[in-house]
DNA sequence: CTGTTAGCGCCTTCAT
DNA sequence: ATGAAGGCGCTAACAG
């Protein structure tokens, strides 16, 4: 029955102060980087900090500073369910936040045009302590972040990236990965059939959606040599436009053996599958958890969603800011996002 | 741009105390359910807290306590890389739980032998403000936990749970629905084709894996005409006696297209497979990713793992922990452990 | 450049 | 049954 501690004595900064023979001021000044101090005072009390493994108390700090925190999340105007999931995850941690004097304020904005996505992020400049971003990566995007970057605000980008910008975080999928998963599936579960995959995807011009595509494409290619893909079909994540064009597809192929949905627009996706009625031959991979894809895999309609956890995105997105903000270190193994594989049964 | 603001203003206890018109102590009293306030006091007091939706601020309470926290996790003593995985990932807290005041202990003990713990479990019941325990289900052991609670200790089983305890809290999996989500992805993978498969577990005895395995057949039953399972093959978890089993088991039988994995011991499994030269046409699924199955997975020996997020258990234990010992709501949605589906192109 | 000091909001004795 | 008062460890003015 072995014993082992993972933490140790709880000094403080007083200890500190005296052991290193100065002020608590002045070790408060080191710990935090602030001017005003003669370099080897700042490496006596450095050195002094590093031998006793000293860890200010979170809770002293936050109390002391008084001041709450300010949190934006940037957020698409559409009713993108995604979207919305994101929200009503923020909405559930209202609690939790309020125990913590943090303020997360909803900005809805058009991110899909970049010099209004722009001219709401500069907007915030000097307002929050922190923002997080839907962002659309373009060269008006990417300098609106590092301009709140250069302002002291911490940026986050939640679930689209802008890898170019300063930025310090991004929360969201690896998409690339995510369009190889989806192949992966469509292949493994068509098994020895031949025949043609379509795919249906907003638009090619999502950095998202062409990530997701160029990674599919990639398992087709080199694993699935009894599959022929279709040419992307852009359903502007419409219902409408993306049934009106699968039907038609459908109408000219009768061998599709598979359908890989990148985007939105699942509900015409779906339409057009049973219309055609080819819901239980055809293998059909989609984006997300919803209400929707819930009952679609149920009904055995779709075989498999590629999700990414909204609940997880929004708490991981305060997280990091709160974090960034306070000068925490991140845990990254906790933040990193997932692409979550959802069959019938392991629906969360 | 709308706006809109998640959190409230902040009041704080001293507010509450002059609009109620009693002192700061009286409320502090009745937030915590402390007794010696009269009734009718307790009910006014209660009322402008909701009125003002009063949250009292972690940070401040977390300072006053001045004592820190001590949390106990006891685990199986045994090289099992799943435990390790969990150990290693509350390691990596450590500077986040001493910023906080936290102390985490590790206690090694025979989870398997239910006297053995129970009695680890007793002997902790004082020094601790709450416990996490992977523990084997058994009379002794629930009587063991529900004495640690009614010493006012906080209890969260995790990994294994025992559902007929008074514990607080379970941090894992449901384990039916992960043997459904294996059945599924073995029937789906194997596709038309018809055959046998094989089943190898550490002991139908341990709760988990007669779940997993019920799970299993479910599928198997239902959905699955094509496939005959066989007999459950018992490994005891060890690499040697699996391999021998199954060995014979393929000797036996020339037609068997998929092999599910319940327990550990999945290098036996796998060096069974390979002797046999049938590690590319079986489907084979098994539990968690190590570095084992992360390996066979990437050699297209394992076809795909169940697999519960360790990091995600310690973390989520420590702060289900937390909240239960600060009287914070539990954010479910946020603790629960969902089952994952991990392949070659969604590997973590 | 460095030190002193007054809180931050809550918890906890100790009085009343 | 209730109130008053002194910290908890840190931050942020303000002095020196």
């Amino acid at each position: 029955m072995a014993e082992d501690a993972l933490t140790a004595a709880a000094l403080t900064l007083k200890d500190i102060a005296r052991q290193a023979g100065v002020s608590l001021a002045t070790v408060d000044r080191v710990l935090h980087n602030r001017p005003g101090v003669r370099p080897d005072t700042v490496r006596r009390v450095k050195e002094t900090i590093a031998r006793n493994a000293f860890q200010p108390h979170v809770a002293a700090a936050e109390l002391a500073r008084g001041r709450a925190r300010r949190f934006a999340f940037v957020m698409p105007s559409g009713p993108n369910p995604f979207m919305q999931q994101i929200e009503a995850y923020l909405g559930e941690m209202s609690a939790w936040l309020a125990t913590r004097r943090l303020n997360v304020e909803m900005i809805a904005t058009d991110v899909f045009d970049p010099s209004v996505l722009a001219a709401s992020l500069e907007a915030l400049s000097e307002d929050y302590d922190g923002v997080a971003v839907v962002a659309l990566d373009h060269p008006g995007v990417r300098a609106a972040i590092d301009d709140l970057v250069d302002a002291g605000t911490k940026v986050v980008t939640l679930v689209s990236d802008v890898p170019s910008s300063r930025r310090h975080h991004y929360v969201g999928i690896d998409n690339i990965a995510a369009g190889r998963t989806a192949g992966a599936l469509v292949g493994r579960l068509v098994g020895q059939r031949s025949g043609k995959v379509a795919i249906v995807a907003g638009s090619q011009g999502l950095r998202d959606h062409a990530e997701r595509i160029f990674g599919f494409n990639q398992v087709m290619a080199s694993e699935c040599p009894n599959l022929a893909v279709l040419p992307v079909l852009e359903g502007r994540d419409e219902d409408a436009r993306s049934e009106q064009l699968l039907a038609r597809l459908f109408g000219r192929h009768a061998d599709i053996v598979g359908l890989y949905n990148v985007g939105a627009g699942t509900q015409g996706v779906a339409n057009a599958l049973s219309e055609a009625g080819r819901d239980k031959q055809v293998v059909f991979v989609a984006h997300d958890v919803t209400a929707l894809t819930r009952r679609l895999l149920l009904q055995g309609v779709m075989d498999a969603a590629i999700s990414q956890n909204p609940g997880h995105e929004a708490r991981a997105a305060v997280r990091v800011l709160l974090a960034l903000a306070r000068g925490e270190p991140i845990l990254r193994e906790q933040e990193k996002i997932r692409i979550d594989i959802v069959m019938r049964d392991n629906l969360p």
